[in-house]
DNA sequence: AGAAATAGTGCATTAAAATGCTCTTTTTAA
DNA sequence: TTAAAAAGAGCATTTTAATGCACTATTTCT
């Protein structure tokens, strides 16, 4: 997952969610500045941002393997 | 997957390569003292620092929901 | 055991993330 | 179409990630 679709993922879950980047914020204890540069595509969140956001938008962060068990 | 578990993961994953931190380091463009720093557990790791470790290490960074379809 | 390789840490510096405040632009709803 | 709500952006400050260097601790060989 390459970071535009990371957000994307993020922006779209909220939406979905209905709530505001306002609401996220507070919701996550992330700054809401924070927010909105990551959401607009500016910016290099730090892995307890983005655990923060996951968490309150009930997503999960992972990390695995990519090549699929054979025949990649 | 919890910060721990990330970490935990790269580490596993790098030494199932059979590679040192130092060669990481290099192939991957992070540096050492940072990637130390990471796999003893210490700091806060940037997405795209995640994502150059991941990158090196056949690895994929994703963020999905929580919830199995019905009945959580 | 002793040497060599690998991993972990302290200290200092630089770059950048996180944040708040204010203002502009865009979207939504009446 | 206008007003209100929500999103995006500039500027400044604080905190902290990223990094290098040097040293210590561990692990791994022979």
């Amino acid at each position: 997952m390459h970071f535009e679709e990371l957000i994307k993922s993020i922006k779209e879950r909220r939406q979905m969610m209905q709530v505001t980047q306002e609401t996220l914020a507070e919701l996550s204890g992330v700054g809401l500045r924070t927010l909105k540069q990551f959401e607009s595509g500016k910016g290099n969140p730090t892995l307890q941002t983005l655990q923060k956001l996951a968490d309150v938008l009930g997503m999960e962060l992972s990390l695995r393997l990519k090549t699929i068990s054979r025949n990649p």
